[in-house]
DNA sequence: TTGACATATGCCTAGAACAGCATACGATGC
DNA sequence: GCATCGTATGCTGTTCTAGGCATATGTCAA
């Protein structure tokens, strides 16, 4: 078996840099695809094959204006990765790692009191 | 070219759902391979395998415990993905669409006002 | 109509992956 | 020492990719 293809889902369509970059591009307001070929530095053909990636997972919409194509991202489809990460958010922000101190006073726990072992 | 290694960053590692349920099931606490292996119905090599690539983008951590190893999620190697994605977190979450209308107010635009255009 | 512009699609190549299976390695218990 | 358990690594086959280039499609201007 292969990797899934990258028009799976958004998890895998935003894995490569560059359609993360082009939504970034768009996160501005809608643009034209000539005007990301000229900040990708990349070639028109591959510009237009990310897009494809990220129309097919729904990230971006397009709009038509004469012969040129409008895009524009669609936030709702990486939705689902906010949620998903946002579920390890208490790993690493200071406000959740306070919250646990806490939880754990009001419990009469004192699980950071005795021990010695923490990890690298 | 092809497509990027799974081990370049965690967008890449994170791309394969197995690797997610696996980071998901670590989330309740360290837990050794086997004890994936079951939950997962999937070959023990496999598991192995997705574990070294979560722990290559370091998104998890090792200890050994006699023959069994316990691995636990690292959870500042998913800030990435929560940095980046909650930039996008305005286009879809009501506060941040009822802020904006705010902010046009505050300005005199009234944007919302004439526009039988709405999209999809 | 003809030519220029804007974008999409098709073909090709090299590289990388995931699952499956066999097997190697290290720790434990007898 | 030897069998066993727990885990990691190696090999193979199939599938999918991203870029490069040529080209097709559609739109506008003269």
């Amino acid at each position: 078996m292969a990797r899934a293809a990258t028009t799976t889902d958004t998890f895998n369509a935003v894995a490569e840099p560059r359609r993360r970059q082009i939504l970034d591009l768009l996160g501005g307001g809608e643009r034209p695809v000539n005007d990301l070929v000229s900040e990708l530095g990349l070639g028109q053909p591959q510009v237009s094959k990310h897009l494809r990636v990220l129309r097919e997972v729904g990230a971006v919409s397009v709009r038509e204006d004469g012969r040129r194509r409008l895009y524009r991202v669609n936030g709702e489809a990486l939705k689902p990765i906010h949620d998903w990460v946002s579920g390890y958010e208490r790993l690493w922000s200071d406000r959740f790692v306070q919250l646990d101190a806490v939880l754990d006073e009001l419990q009469g726990n004192e699980r950071t009191e005795g021990d010695g072992d923490d990890g690298e």
